[in-house]
DNA sequence: TTGACATATGTCGATATCGGCATATGATGT
DNA sequence: ACATCATATGCCGATATCGACATATGTCAA
């Protein structure tokens, strides 16, 4: 056993920031892999290899156009993300930080309290 | 050139199950290393690791107790995360995953009646 | 069938990652 | 100084990742 996690589940597949510009895209509607080229400066393999880590995570869904294969979001994909990184929400609200930084106050000088005199 | 993201922002962090368990005992308070050993089933060089990538990454804090070090949440670097992923949230709300299912089964239509008849 | 277009896949090289183990660093108490 | 506890770092091996490039697969039009 050497390694763990993998591209394997949406937390990997978005931190590829390539790929979070791929979703961002799609967000707009439908595209084709071309329109994605085109639009996100990619070269047409790397997005295409982007794509299947997408797909393989759900967070797009793919149908065939003709010659063309055009990608669509399928956003609950990223619900688990969604989901884990809301518990921490409260931790930025105003109210929040505010309170931490005065524990982080008294802790400081808890710190420099017992550390010296 | 041949690398391009690394466990340099806080996307890249979380996507580590450990290091999400690891935020996530440290959503109950202030913990010692010891502590998140003990807690999550890991060895101790590990955790250290984990706990470097997310100090790196500003999602916790560390202040010195005796000879112990104390790690803190810092949830404000896990904001980024939030922002992003909550422009995906109407996606799967309950109105806009049905209106999806219709247009799905539009598309699917389509490709049924252009693919063969 | 041939050729152009659209997309997917394979290979390669450089590098990053993760776990395991050993070891260094630092604080405490005697 | 010494032993002990607490934590951080270093090195290794296995593997995954990403970009670049070439090439395979598939679709359409003539």
């Amino acid at each position: 056993m050497a390694r763990a996690a993998t591209t394997a589940d949406a937390f990997n597949a978005v931190a590829e920031p390539q790929r979070r510009r791929i979703l961002d895209l799609l967000a707009g509607g439908e595209r084709s892999v071309t329109e994605l080229v085109d639009g996100l400066a990619l070269t047409q393999p790397q997005v295409s290899k982007h794509l299947r880590v997408l797909r393989e995570v759900g967070a797009v869904h793919v149908r065939d156009d003709g010659r063309r294969r055009l990608y669509r979001l399928n956003g609950p994909a990223l619900k688990p993300i969604h989901d884990w990184v809301k518990a921490y929400e409260q931790t930025w609200e105003d109210r929040f930080t505010a309170m931490d930084a005065v524990l982080d106050q008294l802790r400081q000088q808890e710190d420099d309290d017992g550390g010296n005199g």
